[in-house]
DNA sequence: GCTTGACTTAGAGTTAACTCCAAGTACTAT
DNA sequence: ATAGTACTTGGAGTTAACTCTAAGTCAAGC
């Protein structure tokens, strides 16, 4: 797969892939004879896991350090492991505290709402 | 109360409240005859408003617009809702997919459990 | 009266995460 | 063969949101 393909693919701009590459986010991809990138299945792989855990607003040094502790093979498990735990944790901590501003919205919402039909009413006298 | 009872109390730094104030997001705070700033009640309700917006994510510039319409009062009412709604909206969908990362990482979580027992069986053997 | 510490300002610097640019190479269709 | 298009690289530029610095003011305590 060509690099426009996968930007297509995972609607990553190709940009934003190559700085991936270059960072280390994801292995190097392998190449054609002319340079070109060509996308293996699992290189994919890593693209869909990345722009996933991106997604979530995991940063892209936390994701560094997973990756590399990845490549250190099986002896990493347990790092992988706990590594993983802190990030779901802070993640729920997140999504908790939006669900607390999602209600306030919601509620101001509402709150809006009422004030506009009272300002409606009085026009209407 | 002064900048850094308010930091202290919201934590949030007094370098932060000044520039927030800079550009508006809270409205200009009232001085003592020094120029010491003295925030009110309602400066603080703002501070506190702001600090809980930004906690979920909602942009400095989306905030901005919000402020804006509501100092040109209550003719702005049904702007500022819709507001509200997008905003609402954009976070909802922000939580469903932080929702389903969690899931994944639940799900990741447990297959390195699986795994790591399975590595630890084998040490034994 | 002098030092100390908290405040003031304008403006420069930082950080994360891209995003763009210039110059060059390579396949593809006319 | 030449024009066009998609790719390559290193490195510069951008954006949002702070965060820090320097130079100065002011009230309080010794």
């Amino acid at each position: 797969m060509t690099i426009s393909e996968v930007s297509e693919k995972y609607g990553l701009p190709a940009d934003t892939l190559r700085y991936y590459e270059k960072v280390g986010l994801i292995p190097p991809v392998g190449r054609k004879e002319s340079g070109v990138r060509d996308y293996s299945e699992e290189d994919c792989g890593w693209v869909e896991f990345i722009k996933c855990m991106r997604g979530a607003g995991l940063s892209i040094e936390t994701l560094l350090r997973y990756v590399a502790l990845y490549r250190k093979g099986n002896r990493t498990l347990k790092q992988r492991k706990q590594l993983l735990i802190d990030e779901r944790d802070k993640l729920q901590a997140r999504i908790k505290q939006m669900q607390q501003v999602l209600k306030r919205l919601n509620y101001k919402v509402e709150v809006y709402e009422e004030r506009i039909v009272a300002c409606e009413k009085k026009l209407l006298q």
